[in-house]
Formats: C-alpha cells, structure tokens, sequence
RNA sequence: GCGCCCGUAGCUCAGUUGGAUAGAGUGUCGGCCUCCGAAGCCGAAGGUCAGAGGUUCAAAUCCUCUCGGGCGCGCCA
C-alpha cells in the first residue's frame, strides 16, 4: 500500500513537472502510517519537503498534488491538513482484503522474500564451557535467537552460530577446580586454585567424573574415564560436561544452534598463523618490546593492539580475528556478533584487524548487537548471588523461577542498548501486570470463543464472513484490521533495524486491541453475516498473535 | 582522563529510523461481571522529553557542550 501511494504521489509529481508547475524532478516520496486515525491511514510529507526548492506554500503545493493525483479504487479520499501533509483514506475494501491475506497465508503472514538465497550468520551466546549460562548470556540468548527467527522472515538464510574457547586459560582454571575436587578439597581450602571455579557445579562435575558417566551435549560426547589424575581426560570431560548444561538451559529456552565453532581449532588449522603471516605481508605488523603488534590504529583504533606477546602466545585478539576471517570465507553476506556491551571494545579492533588484512571485507563487517548488563531483583532488592553458580544469577534460576515464555518476553521487550532491570515478582505474577499474559490470554480469548461457537452447535463459515465485511463498521475493528496490516511492516522494521523490542511492543497494542473489542462487541450474535465476519477477523488477529509470538520463542496456549 | 551506551509521568519503559495535540503498563482515585474467560474493559489525575545552545518548514529524535548513571580503557578472555 505505502509502495501503491508513493507510486500514486510520483506521477502526479512527473505530471505537474512536465506542465512546468514545479521545477523538480521526482524525488524519493516516503509515505508513513499516521500516529492518529483523525488524519487517515496514510500521510505524506512530500508537500513540506518540497515546498522550498518549488518555491510554494507547503499547503498550496499540497493542494495542487492532490489536484493532480490518479484515482484508485484502494483510496476513499485524499485530505490535507495541518502544515502541509496529504492524508490518504483507505477504501474500507482495502481494510477487508487484510484479513482474507492473513486467513489464506496463515503463518507465512507477514513473511517477505526480499532476502531470498543471501546467506547470514548470527553469533550469540558464546559463552565458554566454564559455568553455568547468566543472566547476561539469556538475554543474548533470547535477543540472538529472536533476531534469527526475524531476519529468516525477511528471506534470510540464516545461521545460528555458537564460538567457545575449549583449551585456553580458563579452561586450565576450569580443569584445575575439578581436579583439585577430585583431590578431595573445597573451595574453603587453602589449596583451592588461585583462579578455580568455586560454585556447586564443580562438585557435580568432579563426582560424574569419578562414576565414569557419559555425557552427550549438542556438539560432543564424552565419557569419563574416572582416573583422577588424567588432567586432559578431566578436562575433556568437564568441557562436555558444561556444554551439557548450557544446551540443557538453551533448550528450555528454545534456542538450538546450527554450528558451534572451537577457538582451538583456529590453531589446529593453522588458521591463526595465516593471519598473523597475512598482516605482516600487508606490511602493518611491527615488533615492539619483544611483542608483535599490529597498526590498528591506522583503521580507526585508538592505541596499537599486541598480537603476538613477548613470551610467544597470541592474545585473544588474533583468533578473533582469524575467526571472522574464517566467516567471510564462509560466504556469509552478513554476520551479526550479539554480545554483552562489556565487549564493546573489541568491535573497533576486530574490524580495523579485517581491514588490515586486505582481502575485500567492506569497512563495517561484521555487525554488532550489543546488549547492556541486566540486574535481577526480588522484592525490590537486587539479586547477586545464585548457590548454582558460587557468585552470579544463573540463566537456569530465572527460568525455573518465571517459566521460559516469561523470561524470553522480558528479555526482549525492551531495546538492546538499554540497561534492564528483570523484575521475577513481575514475571512471576500471573495477573494484571504482566504483558506476556496479557498477550497470551488475547489468544486464549479467541480459541475460547471458537471453542464456545462448537458447543452452541454453530459453525464458522469462512466464505460467508467475506461476503459481509460490510457489516464490520465498529470503531475496534477498524482499528483491528489496522493493526493487523501493519504486521508485515513491523516484522520489516525489526528485522532491519535489529530491534525485537518493536515486535514485542506491537504484539501488546494488537492484544491490547483485541481485549477492547472483545469487551466491546459480542462476537457470537444472532446475525450469522455478522458473527462470520467477526469470527474471520478475530481469527486472523488469533493467527498474527501466534506468528508474532513464535518469532519471540513464547508459546500461544489455547487455555491458560 | 578518554571511548561507547543510557537519561521521557511517582516507578518500569515505548515512541513507526526528523512530523501533526508526547504514549503504554504499573501505582493512585472512580466506574463495568444475569451477557463469548474480570489474567479483562472504560474514565480521571500525572510531563521543563536531564539542562543549555545549534541545525530547519518541523527536534524526545540530528550536532556541540554541561550534569547524572552504566560499561569499557591489559603483552586477560
């Protein structure tokens, strides 16, 4: 519709201009939905743009484009109003047709083909085998996941991707906390680790360990050989053992990966010497200090970055960059990294590092999502400490305690870039303040009221709700059938802009709009024209719902 | 000190990527169940969009500065 409109405000435009009424060509005409019904559907600013360089008052310019306008069956009328926009009216026939889209392509509403075939990879979590998965590690579980289900609706082939360090120092801590466990010390001892791990979990690990337990996580199985010295054994055995439970978390959440990627093998494949060989060649490497390092700086960094340090191990930035490099050879048009903004500076230095390089990788790959820190409160209080984890609250605490749906909703209802505060009273609650509810009981509503249409011995018949939309001239369903159209945009603008929080938002006012009319107009009436046309539309608000409630990982249940 | 993010109703937050009279929820107050589910609906009250400049037909939105909060600033990951 916005495309019909902007097409309609073009000829007109080509037309005034070749009857030398205005001496611009057409420009790029954006056509906006209206924030207030009074001022139609759809408005365009073309008239205030404009007005400077036609050297016209912004309404009489406006006047003459109206004047000008091809007539379409989709538009009642055209009004201008304010400083100068033109306000489009929709036929109510345009309004009607929405439903019967969504009814035929049900859960493919929405969908576009715009992407078709361009490959995309989106990398999230990340979290290393070392622990229990945080809060932190959620909410880039439920933003990744969420942004991967909406950049597929837009054609996207996308891929889900998981990247963990599975040898390198903190698996040395991680090794060394079970072994020293094994040796029948605590956390408490004196001889505990420096650095080991001190939560619940190296116990449970260390005894699985000793009873020769197999484990099977997603990406790998493991089985232990219960010798209690074998530090590799352990520490094979204890990776497997974490990755376990993350994909034990994740699956609770709905989250599955397509590929989990090892730090280890950038080494093994010597991945990670080619880079450092590659950015020597390409001439910005220099040693300093008895260390190797590289000229970010020339792309864009604020300080040089060591590479290679002086007692010859590479620091973390080296891999990560090898790593992308191993992306782009992929083939991936777009890779999205959603991480914790405590990573944030490492954005600079792994692009400037790609730059150096010199092999064709545009200036702003890879893109970055990055979420700020969540605190949890209980009771007003902010919650530290879970006994899971030894020091933080786990990803698994807030499930157990508010149930999968509630806790992906939370996580992406507000935008990425903002702190969030998780509220588990408000969560938890089952009653008036909690918007997940408050959706999930719109869909409960209407497969109640299909439900009651059985039992009164009625059917819904489809075909005869079409043939009397007519009859739909209530203030909500117009309102309904608005919302509903805007569905596809609102996928559109989330996927683009990488911002679930508009679908969560969007998915509130559709709710919010159901619950009105529902208290409003009585949907199974005597008149059965009447009660089809409300049942078609109702049904089609039922569907949005469900499609929009997928794409955040919570379920729509019929009863609640 | 430098960099990134944030600052909108008492509280938690939206705000269609610069549009028209700033919006929800919650909390407060007042209404609505003989009626498809009251986990709901309707109404009232509540604002210097942190502050000050600037850009333009138009700024919560873009730019500069100030103040306040968070996160980073390692030859750690």
């Amino acid at each position: 519709m916005k495309l019909l409109l902007s097409q309609l405000i073009t000829e007109a435009l080509a037309t005034l201009h070749r009857a030398e009424q205005l001496p611009v060509t057409a420009t790029e005409v954006r056509i906006e939905r209206t924030r207030d019904r009074a001022h139609g559907d759809f408005a365009s600013n073309i008239a205030l743009v404009l007005a400077k360089t036609a050297r016209r008052k912004p309404r009489d310019l406006a006047e003459l484009i109206c004047q000008t306008l091809p007539t379409s069956a989709q538009i009642e009328r055209v009004e201008i109003a304010g400083p100068g926009f033109i306000n489009f009216f929709l036929a109510p026939a345009a309004y009607h047709a929405v439903i019967d889209t969504v009814l035929s392509q049900a859960e493919h509403y929405g969908r576009s083909t715009a992407g078709t075939g361009r490959k995309l990879q989106i990398e999230f979590v990340s979290a290393n085998p070392t622990g229990p998965l945080h809060v932190g590690h959620g909410r880039g579980a439920a933003v990744g996941d969420s942004l991967a289900r909406l950049l597929a609706t837009q054609g996207w082939q996308v891929s889900r991707e998981f990247y963990y360090n599975d040898a390198g120092q903190q698996i040395h801590n991680l090794t060394a906390s079970v072994h020293a466990r094994l040796q029948g010390l605590t956390p408490e001892d004196g001889a505990w680790p420096v650095d080991g791990y001190r939560g619940e979990y190296i116990s449970d690990v260390a005894a699985a360990y000793q009873t020769g337990e197999t484990v099977v996580a997603d990406d790998r199985q493991v089985t232990a050989q219960a010798d209690p010295t074998a530090s590799d054994a352990i520490r094979d055995f204890a990776v497997a053992w974490l990755r376990r439970e993350q994909d034990h978390d994740l699956h609770a959440f709905d989250v599955r990966f397509d590929h989990y990627f090892l730090e280890s093998s950038l080494y093994t494949q010597g991945k990670v010497e080619d880079t450092v060989a590659r950015l020597i060649t390409q001439g910005f490497a220099f040693e300093h200090d008895g260390a190797l390092w590289l000229r970010t700086t020339e792309f864009g960094d604020d300080k040089d970055r060591v590479m290679r340090k002086s007692d010859g191990g590479y620091t973390y930035f080296l891999p990560d960059v090898a790593y992308h490099v191993d992306k782009w050879q992929r083939g991936f048009q777009r890779v999205i990294n959603e991480q914790g903004a405590d990573h944030h500076s490492t954005v600079t230095r792994v692009r400037a590092g790609l730059q150096a390089l010199g092999i064709g990788i545009p200036p702003g790959w890879p893109e970055y999502v990055l979420h700020q820190m969540v605190t949890v409160t209980r009771g007003g209080e902010e919650v530290k400490i879970s006994k899971r984890a030894g020091s933080y609250v786990t990803l698994r605490d807030l499930i157990d305690e508010v149930g999968r749906d509630a806790t992906r909703f939370f996580f992406v209802m507000r935008k990425v870039d903002s702190q969030l505060v998780f509220d588990i009273d408000l969560a938890r609650s089952q009653s008036l303040d909690n918007p997940v509810y408050y959706i999930q009981y719109a869909h409960a509503r209407i497969c109640s009221v299909q439900r009651q249409l059985g039992e009164k011995g009625l059917s819904h018949d489809i075909a005869d709700g079409q043939a009397h939309y007519s009859t739909l001239t209530a203030e909500h369903e117009d309102q309904l059938m608005v919302l509903l159209a805007r569905y596809p945009e609102v996928l559109q603008a989330a996927a683009e802009q990488l911002e679930p929080q508009l679908l969560a938002q969007y998915l509130r006012d559709l709710a919010q709009g159901l619950h009105t009319y529902y208290t409003a107009q009585q949907f199974l009436v005597e008149a059965s024209g009447l009660r089809n046309a409300r049942l078609n539309l109702i049904t089609a608000v039922r569907q949005v719902i469900r499609n929009g409630l997928e794409l955040l990982g919570v379920s729509a249940p019929e009863v609640m």
